[in-house]
DNA sequence: TTTGGTTGTCTAGATAAATAGACAAATAAG
DNA sequence: CTTATTTGTCTATTTATCTAGACAACCAAA
């Protein structure tokens, strides 16, 4: 156990927080028991009460329980496994791993395409899109919130028919689109914006998975511009076939 | 400008300093100036001074360049882009980004499989393996810390012949491994663990991209299984054409 | 040179985080 | 029932972080 640094503005509490999510949580197994409070204490060099401040975090979080005069306790989490690749539809590929999924509209706007935009939808500069802003989640838990942009000539409305159906596959389907794939996914992780945090449930320092992607149809034109949003803790993202 | 959260275990200058590094840094130029503090810490609703603090941490990850009497001004950076898929090779899908890249060895170590490595490699449970610890550079400055495993009996020695090339396609090549793919990768972000911190050169709190991967060779046998974890804020990964 | 706007430095006080110690409350084992 | 171990709660003190205000140093343009 390495040391933690101090006048960093990541608070000690913190820094054990994420410490014990990471080391322990691939060390331990569901419901095995942590090493005690006084223990892990002197194992990262600080005062109990610091490790109790970390433990909370991680019992609001939902991956520790504490319980008194026997211990505490690993919780049973497993990170959703997200594929991406040319085919990509998000709806299959999870199945098995949740019961239920959801795609909600949050905005729907008209708007002249910036120039990442216009850029990756090949259309001229300063074209109107359509920008929606949605979220999906799993088993009720919030797992993304994405920015998708389209063509606005040629996908009029579709905010609605996503608001109906919560897939953006079947919401394409009503333009005639019957196939499209994945032509790029560029993945990078931040700290998630206080609008994300507010969005996914997560907590301020929480990280998110970024992906920004173009799919296209059989034509090889493209059709939608996304980025999306993972929240870290509870998605990993597949890219080829099971390792 | 949404608002930051107190009593978090984040100290509320190292979130202006995300909020200022990721949104301020998407909106402006290289070389542009950033608004003035006084104008920043009402947009944030914070002190002057806890402006200072995050601007002065920025300065240090060398994002931005203070000027007295003149204003700050935002430094030019550019993540790398990794290319990931069935054909990665490092050292080349780089050209053009970089000048130089370097791979050293941080050890070697043989030991029996763990579950995991001995699955990823399709050997059977308790083999021994040789785990490598290495970190990749690219013009001097630390890009992602890895470690690697494989089969023991069929790469013995290998440690020392990447240590003197470098690079695993090198390495491989000496055991008669002339062509391979990437089967698979698996993509996570966490915090960094402290260790990560002083191998990449990170501040507390940072994030890594965690990529974990089989390389197989044309008969389709696994020939190595590897975990990487790449800064985030200098590099992402992209998957397939650009975008 | 003067003016307005900017970053740099200092002091002082308020709020949050971390340490230290003591003891209560629950649990499991002898 | 007794004992050892564990989490839960409380008080007190020290150390970081944040706020507030004032002014110096520097720059560019009038």
């Amino acid at each position: 156990m390495k040391t933690l640094q101090r006048r960093t503005g990541i608070a000690l509490w913190r820094q054990v927080a994420d410490q014990i999510r990471q080391s322990v949580l691939t060390d331990l197994a569901a419901n095995d028991r942590l090493p005690a409070e006084a223990e892990l204490a002197s194992r990262f060099g600080v005062n109990r009460h610091t490790v109790r401040a970390a433990i909370s975090a991680l019992e609001k979080e939902g991956i520790l329980r504490a319980e008194q005069g026997r211990g505490t306790f690993l919780n049973d989490r497993k990170r959703l496994r997200y594929p991406i690749g040319s085919r990509t539809r998000f709806s299959s590929g999870l199945a098995g791993q949740i019961r239920s999924r959801s795609g909600r509209l949050l905005s729907e706007q008209i708007i002249h395409a910036p120039k990442e935009v216009s850029d990756a939808l090949a259309l001229p500069p300063g074209s109107m899109v359509i920008r929606l802003a949605t979220l999906s989640s799993a088993d009720g838990v919030a797992v993304s919130a994405a920015t998708s942009w389209l063509d606005a000539g040629r996908f009029e409305g579709i905010g609605a028919i996503y608001a109906g159906t919560g897939s953006i596959t079947a919401a394409l389907a009503r333009y005639g689109v019957d196939d499209y794939t994945r032509q790029s996914t560029a993945v990078e992780a931040r700290h998630a914006s206080p609008e994300d945090l507010d969005l996914l449930g997560l907590s301020p320092g929480a990280i998110v998975l970024v992906t920004r992607s173009v799919d296209v149809d059989e034509q090889a034109r493209p059709l939608s511009y996304g980025q999306s949003r993972f929240a870290a803790d509870r998605v990993e993202l597949m890219i080829g076939g099971d390792p």
